[in-house]
RNA sequence: GCAGCUGUAGCUCAGUUGGUUAGAGCGUCGGAUUGUGGCUCCGAAGGUCGGUGGUUCAACCCCACUCAGCUGUACCA
């Protein structure tokens, strides 16, 4: 009997949960991607800034009320002088940091995108990581309704850019003064509301997701959810439930300039219209849409919706979201909505926080990572199938030299390539190339050396002639999709092979 | 956080009322083919059955605890 070896104690290799590593495909997909977005966003006239990772954490406003500790949420360590530093959590909070340190040096309004990786120390689930990547675009500096529509425009413009169709996506647009108008309204204003206000804006953000019922017991008594859960409700009584209920189902007219709002019943209407800071969020929304429609944008783009409630902490008027329409099926057949694909608004007091002055800023956010996902199930994702190098294999290996001399003589006329650097046999540098995707490889033997000539294989087109060949020897025999060229024609016959397959590339 | 479900090979999954040596497909590696990827055939490697404890003559299977994953829900600045 031979006894088994102890195993020995090895390091278990994995990521942590809700990190992702990214092959080429997706780097070289996500790459496209990043481009369009760019582009747009230049063309509107904004210009590229970058933060670190890094801020206070103070600076991002995410010191716990009352204790000396960070919110959870937020990855945090402390420097050697004890302040508590983190990783971003989004790309608003450097932003208003950068603008207020440089306040002085900036033409304003300021208009910047910028791009990054942002972290989050929460729960992962499908499409949520702890690390992902925001395109963010702001205005700081301006309180103008037409600093909104603008960026609503532009975040419709870079859907489409991104071969999102007219109709498959949607930017809605809601007002926090609305919100908070409707809160008071119904007798929840102040700072004694804060916690049960909180609790209704959350069922109204539901409304997309559940059904009126649903969100009805969320507004009154509790809601017990398909595992046994309970959640808590708002405890509204039935009329202020009905006028949530109004609310979400207002009508919107759209004629032209002409914007209309109106509730459901007349009563709630007027109710509304009574309180100062619904009045003021009617009319800032109206003059938005009166922007967006004369720039000829029109509801299929971009529309009110009042359900959306967003950023509860620091938007401070309008709110956007951009969502997807189009529903699809995963692996196993379930449909899978991906939602909202980014976001924003006005954010009045952010910079302020570091500032004498008033300034305001309004800014839009596409979670570049979620959007991607749906770009792929879509079939606009670019850059998946990048042919890889050509591959001159090494036959002899006492003629290195001669093999890493025709990789010189392809790179220099521009065309990628390497020589096998491995060990193993010519079947399996065949594979080895097959497998790096290779548009063709270089063979050449004592024979070919001999003649002074090379074998090219072209693995695509043999690819497709295998399909009609059975046998292992009659591939062998026919040496499908093979040439034998002149050592002279090396480049010019790879470049004939590359045209052939990448007619656009070169 | 709360609740439900699931943890068996790199991946997807079988595994009988608790009973010898835990299987398959795919993938990987090798061979058939010392000079040619894909098709075919043959072979091999690969497992603390998530972990700990308990019940039992005997546990992948039953029980308790624990960890991890998934789903829902909550939170998401």
């Amino acid at each position: 009997m031979s006894q088994k070896p102890a195993k020995p104690q090895r390091l278990k290799a994995r990521l942590p949960r809700g990190l992702a590593d990214r092959p080429a495909s997706e780097l070289r997909a996500t790459d496209a991607m990043l481009g369009k977005i760019r582009k747009v966003y230049e063309l509107y006239g904004f210009e590229p800034v970058e933060t670190p990772f890094i801020e206070y954490t103070e600076g991002l406003g995410k010191f716990l009320p009352d204790q000396d500790r960070p919110n959870e949420g937020v990855f945090s360590f402390q420097d050697d002088d004890e302040a508590w530093l983190s990783l971003r959590y989004d790309l608003t909070a450097p932003l208003a940091r950068y603008v207020a340190e440089n306040f002085e040096a900036l033409a304003k309004p300021y208009r910047s995108y910028r791009l990054g990786w942002v972290f989050r120390n929460e729960k992962p689930g499908p499409g949520r990581f702890r690390q992902f990547m925001q395109f963010d675009a702001d205005t700081v500096g301006s309180g103008s309704p037409a600093a909104d529509a603008e960026i609503c425009m532009m975040a419709a413009d870079a859907l489409e850019a991104l071969g999102i169709p007219r109709g498959q996506y949607v930017i809605k647009v809601n007002n926090r003064k609305i919100l908070d108008g409707v809160m008071e309204a119904i007798g929840l204003g102040g700072e004694e509301n804060a916690g049960r206000r909180l609790t209704v804006l959350r069922a109204i953000d539901k409304a997309d997701k559940f059904p009126w019922e649903e969100v009805t017991k969320l507004l009154g008594s509790g809601r017990l959810d398909e595992s046994g859960d309970f959640t808590k409700g708002a405890g509204l009584a039935e009329n202020e439930i009905a006028a949530i209920h109004a609310y979400l189902h207002a009508s919107v007219q759209v004629d032209g300039a002409l914007f209309l709002v109106r509730m459901a019943s007349p009563q709630i209407d007027q109710s509304f219209s009574a309180i100062a800071a619904y009045r003021e969020g009617i009319a800032e929304i109206q003059d938005m849409f009166g922007l967006i429609q004369a720039a000829g944008y029109g509801p299929d783009r971009i529309k009110a919706d009042f359900s959306v409630v967003r950023g509860l902490e620091y938007y401070t008027g309008p709110v956007f979201e951009a969502e997807l329409l189009f529903e699809v099926k995963d692996e196993k057949g379930n449909p899978v909505r991906f939602g909202s694909v980014g976001g924003g608004g006005r954010y009045d007091g952010l910079v302020g926080r570091f500032r004498p002055e008033p300034v305001p800023a309004t800014g839009f956010s596409i979670g570049v990572s979620r959007l991607a996902a749906a770009l792929k199930v879509l079939g606009r994702l670019d850059g998946l199938n990048a042919p890889g190098p050509v591959v001159v294999t090494v036959f002899d290996k006492d003629r290195l030299a001669d093999y890493q001399s025709m990789v010189a003589r392809l790179r220099a006329a521009g065309i990628a390539a390497e020589m096998y650097l491995g060990s193993a046999g010519l079947k399996a540098q065949m594979k080895y190339a097959d497998r790096r995707k290779s548009p063709c490889v270089i063979i050449q033997g004592g024979d070919e050396k001999a003649a002074g000539k090379i074998q090219i294989k072209d693995l695509i087109e043999g690819a497709k002639a295998d399909e009609a060949i059975v046998s292992h020897t009659e591939r062998k025999e026919q040496r499908p999709a093979q040439i034998e060229v002149d050592e002279s024609a090396l480049v010019e016959s790879v470049q004939a092979i590359l045209a052939r397959h990448f007619p656009a590339a070169g």
